[in-house]
This record gives structure tokens, sequence and C-alpha cells, in this order.
DNA sequence: CAAGATTGAAAGGTCAATCTTT
DNA sequence: AAAGATTGACCTTTCAATCTTG
């Protein structure tokens, strides 16, 4: 129970303060930032709306307000799709790859020294181990 | 750097089916049965608005419009002070200590079961101290 | 009808400005 | 001037309803 409390304090003042840095210097929603990168990860750095919205743990909805922000700042475009036209894809523009590699060293300083730098590798290992076991949750017990 | 996408995932997942769970059940934000939670904690059922915002991270609007809402509902209210006529108190009702013993019984179940049932006691130490180090970060790196 | 996407209304919070009291 | 509290404007996200396509 201490454990879990440590865990809810921890979080919300790191991704706040992460959050403050990434918006002051690069004008981006931690949010923002998670949907780039996924898109940059993909292949043809393009995804499904669906499947960034699951992916950034996102409402449909939201997604689509994200992404209409960020389409209008010009970071990402729309395609739709030839087999299915029910479907769009968000699309990385080079203007959001670019502010999205400007933004990835700040933040990952960020990260190094509001997180990583508190722990040994093995306790970083023994973290991303004992975290990942809460992946799969479901609730709805009663 | 894994270590830190399964800590950023799993909270979200957590406290988003623990807020579903609360709110159903009992009509309660995660942060109103915290807060609720500090009241029922501190001397005569009482704190200063300043104190209890920082306890639960919240700004200093954000605590004054979180109350207006339990004042609202009955489960708060109001007492001023008498030495400092600046600052109010927000004081616990019954109905209020009511509502967080009821819901408490559920929260508790919920955290066990989707956060302490994954892991052994010996884990849980662990999770604590490791997570407790990132307790008074400040930020502002570059 | 189901799946993908979008829209209007609303919740919950933040920031900046303000008021009162010290 | 500084501290505590509140208010108004705004931002991000969700929910419910809707539209379109399969």
């Amino acid at each position: 129970m201490q454990a879990w409390e440590a865990y809810l304090r921890s979080h919300s003042t790191l991704t706040r303060a992460l959050n403050v840095q990434l918006l002051q210097t690069h004008d981006l929603t931690l949010n923002d930032y998670e949907v780039l990168l996924r898109l940059w990860r993909a292949p043809e750095w393009r995804m499904r709306r669906v499947d960034l919205a699951q992916s950034v743990l996102l409402t449909a909805s939201g997604i689509t307000r994200l992404l209409d922000r960020l389409q209008a700042a010009g970071l990402v475009c729309k395609a739709t799709c030839a087999s299915d036209a029910r479907v769009t894809y968000a699309v990385l523009t080079d203007a959001g790859a670019h502010r999205l590699e400007t933004a990835r060293s700040t933040h990952l300083a960020g990260v190094q020294a509001l997180f990583a730098d508190r722990f040994s590798d093995d306790d970083t290992r023994t973290l991303a181990d004992l975290l990942g076991r809460l992946d799969g949750v479901s609730a709805k017990p009663a």
C-alpha cells in the first residue's frame, strides 16, 4: 500500500515536470510526443487512428482531437486507405519528424535525470520486470 | 527506457480502471477519494486547503474546484481559522466519512486485485523502495 | 449490424489575475 | 509585499450520439 502511494505520487510529479519541459522547449504535450514517436517507428511513418489510439491509451475521439492539433501544426497529415474507405491513416510529415528529433534529446535527457539516474542498471531491470506485470489488467472485480 | 514505458502504460491502465470502478460504485473520482482519505486521517478531520493541495499534488485552484464539488455533495464543509482569517479549512462531514468507509473496501480490493496481487511481499518492498526514490524531483535541466 | 472516425457537450485541471488578510 | 483562496478563460480528454462504409 506504501508502494501504491509512492507509485501515484511519483507518476504525478514526473509526468508533470516532463510535460512542462516538453511544452516549454518544443511546444509538445507528452502525448503529442508519444504519438509522433509511434508514427516515427511505424513502417512508412503511418498508422491507423485506431491502432494509434490503443498504442498511447487514448479514446478514439481523444486521438482525433490530438491529431487535429498536430495536423494544424503541420506535424502530421491524413491519408486514406485504398482497400477500406472507413479507415484514415495518420502520417508523419517531414516537419513532424524534424520536431520529434529535436525534442527527442531534450526529453531523453529529462527522463534520464528524473527517472533513470536514480537507479542502477540492476534496479532498472527489476523495475521493468515488476511494472511489466501490470500490463493486461482488465478490472471489473465486483 | 523500457522501464519508463512500462511505468507510463501501467499507470494509465491502472488508474483508469480504478477510477471507473470508484466512479460507478460510489460516484467518486480517484482524487476525490484521496482527498477524503487525507481528511479522515487528519486530526479533527480537517486540513488547510493549501496543505491538502500539496498532499494530493493539485494546484490551489484545483483543490478549490474539487472541494466545491465535494461540498455540493455534502461530503465536506468549510471552516474558518480563528487565528488567521486568510485560511479556510476543509472538514470531513459525517456523510463524507460514511461515503469513504463504504468506498474504502471496494477501492482496496481493486488495488489488491490490479496491483498488489501481481507481486510477492519481497517484490512489494522492492517496488516501494525504488519508487520512493522518485520523490523530490524538481526538474529544470536545460 | 459492426467498425472506423468525427462532433457537441461536459468533466476535471491549469494558469494568470484578483481579493483579502497578514 | 507575501500567503491563502477564489474566479474566469482555456486546454485536454472523455462520453454519447452520429455518420459512413464494410
